[in-house]
DNA sequence: TGACAAAACGAACGATCGTTCTTATATTGA
DNA sequence: TCAATATAAGAACGATCGTTCGTTTTGTCA
C-alpha cells in the first residue's frame, strides 16, 4: 500500500468516526484536515470533492460494519444463531464508544433523506442491501425449520431495524441506561414470534424445533 | 396579536417546515431571510441567536404536534381507541408533505444526539414528555380494562417509537411503498399483544407474546 | 544516486456563515 | 396628529466554507 493510500486511509477512518457525531454536512474539510495535521489542499487533493468524500465516507463505514458485525455473525449456526449474532453484533457496534460508525448510518438516513444526489443514492443503496441480509437471514432460518415458513422477511427486517433505531433514540438522545434491555425484550418478542408455533400445527414440521433461551 | 409577533409566527413557521429537510443547523438565517423577504438582520432581530432561534423552532414543532396529533387523539374513547388514534395521528402527521414538523423531531434526534447544549436539552424534554404521554395512554387503557396490567407501559412506548421510526427509514429514504402498511402490521402486533389475553389464564411472561401476524 | 511522479503545502478565490452596529421606516397610543 | 416605540433595513465584521492554482516537499524505482 502506498503512502497515498495510507493516508487516504487515515483521512477516511476520522471522517467516518467524525460524520457519525456532527453528520456527513458536518465534516468539514479545514476540521478534517486540523485533526490530522493536514492542509485542507493536500488533504482535499485526496478526493476532488465534497460529495466524493461522503460517498467514500459512506463506503468506508460500510466496510467497518461488514468486518465488525456481519462477517463476525457468518461463523455462528446458520438460522436463528446467525440472526441472534447478527443482532448481538449491531447492538455492539451501536454501543461501541471508539469508532461510531454504526450511528453514521442512522445519522445520514435522517440526514440525506429530503436531498436528492449521488450520495444519498449511495445510502440507500447500502441500506437496502443491510434489509435485504436480514431478510436473508431470517429466510435461511426458515430454511432450517428455526423460523415458521408463512412469515414475512422484509417485515421481520422492518421490525429489527425499528428496534435498533428505538435503541439508539432511547440510549443516544434520552441516555436511557435501560434502552438496552428493551431493544433485547422487543428483539425476544420479535425471535419468539418467528418461531414455529409450539404446539405443532398444520404445517409439519422437518427438523426438531431449536428452543434458545435468551439470559 | 401585534405586528412583531405576526412576523415572527411566520418565521417560525418556515423555518419549522425548513429544519425538517435540511436539519436544525441546515437552517441559515439568510436563506430563512431571502425565503421570507426579509433581511437578515431584520430576522435575526427577533431571535437574538440562532441558538434561541432553534429552541424556539423545536418548541413550535411541538405545539403544531399537540394541535394536529396529541388534541384531536383526545377526543377519541380512554383506553385502545385513543392509543390507536395517537398512532393513527402520528402516522398521518409524517405523511403530510405541506407542513413537515413531525420529521422535524426525527431529524434533530439524530442531529443532535451527540451535541451537547441547550437546545439539545430542550429537544429530550421534548421527547421525554411524547414517551411518557404514550406510556400514560397505555396506563389508561390499563385503567380501563383494554390492556393486560402486567405489561410495561415504558416498554410499549418505547415499541411504538420504533416502529414510527422504521417508517421513516422506509418511507422517507428507501421511498418503500409498503412502509405504511408495515408500520400497521407492527403496531397490530405491539396492541394485541398488549390486550388482555383472551383465555384469561394465567399470566405469560413478556417475552412469549402472541404470534406476530404478518402482511 | 538521479530523475520522475506522487503527495502535501500555502495562499488565495468568491460565497456564505452568525452577529453587531447604525439608520430608516412602520406601527401604536395619547 | 405627533411624538414614542417597535420593527425592519443596510452595511459591514471576522470566520469559515469548498475549491483552485502553482509550488515545494516527499516517496519511488531504474
Amino acid at each position: 500500500m502506498g503512502k497515498g493510500e495510507l493516508t487516504r486511509q487515515a483521512i477516511l477512518e476520522r471522517a467516518t468516526a467524525l460524520a457519525s457525531r456532527v453528520g456527513l454536512e458536518g465534516v468539514t474539510i479545514g476540521v478534517l484536515a486540523d485533526d490530522l495535521s493536514l492542509s485542507k489542499s493536500g488533504l482535499f487533493a485526496h478526493f476532488r470533492s465534497k460529495e466524493a468524500l461522503q460517498i467514500q465516507v459512506l463506503r468506508y463505514g460500510a466496510e467497518r460494519f461488514l468486518d465488525n458485525v456481519v462477517r463476525p455473525a457468518l461463523s455462528a449456526a446458520r438460522g436463528e444463531p446467525r440472526v441472534r449474532a447478527l443482532f448481538e453484533g449491531w447492538l455492539r457496534w451501536g454501543r461501541a464508544s471508539a469508532d461510531r460508525c454504526g450511528c453514521l448510518f442512522v445519522a445520514a438516513s435522517t440526514e440525506l433523506d429530503d436531498r436528492p444526489g449521488p450520495v444519498r443514492d449511495e445510502l440507500v443503496r447500502l441500506q437496502r442491501d443491510w434489509m435485504e441480509f436480514i431478510a436473508g437471514a431470517y429466510r435461511v432460518a426458515v430454511a432450517e425449520g428455526h423460523f415458521r415458513p408463512d412469515g414475512d422477511p422484509e417485515q421481520f427486517a422492518y421490525d429489527v431495524y425499528g428496534v435498533m433505531l428505538a435503541w439508539h433514540h432511547g440510549a443516544r438522545l434520552l441516555r436511557d441506561d435501560k434502552a438496552g434491555d428493551r431493544a433485547r425484550a422487543s428483539f425476544e418478542t420479535l425471535v419468539s414470534a418467528a418461531r414455529r408455533p409450539a404446539g405443532g400445527g398444520v404445517t409439519r414440521p422437518r427438523a426438531a424445533r431449536k428452543v434458545q433461551t435468551h439470559a
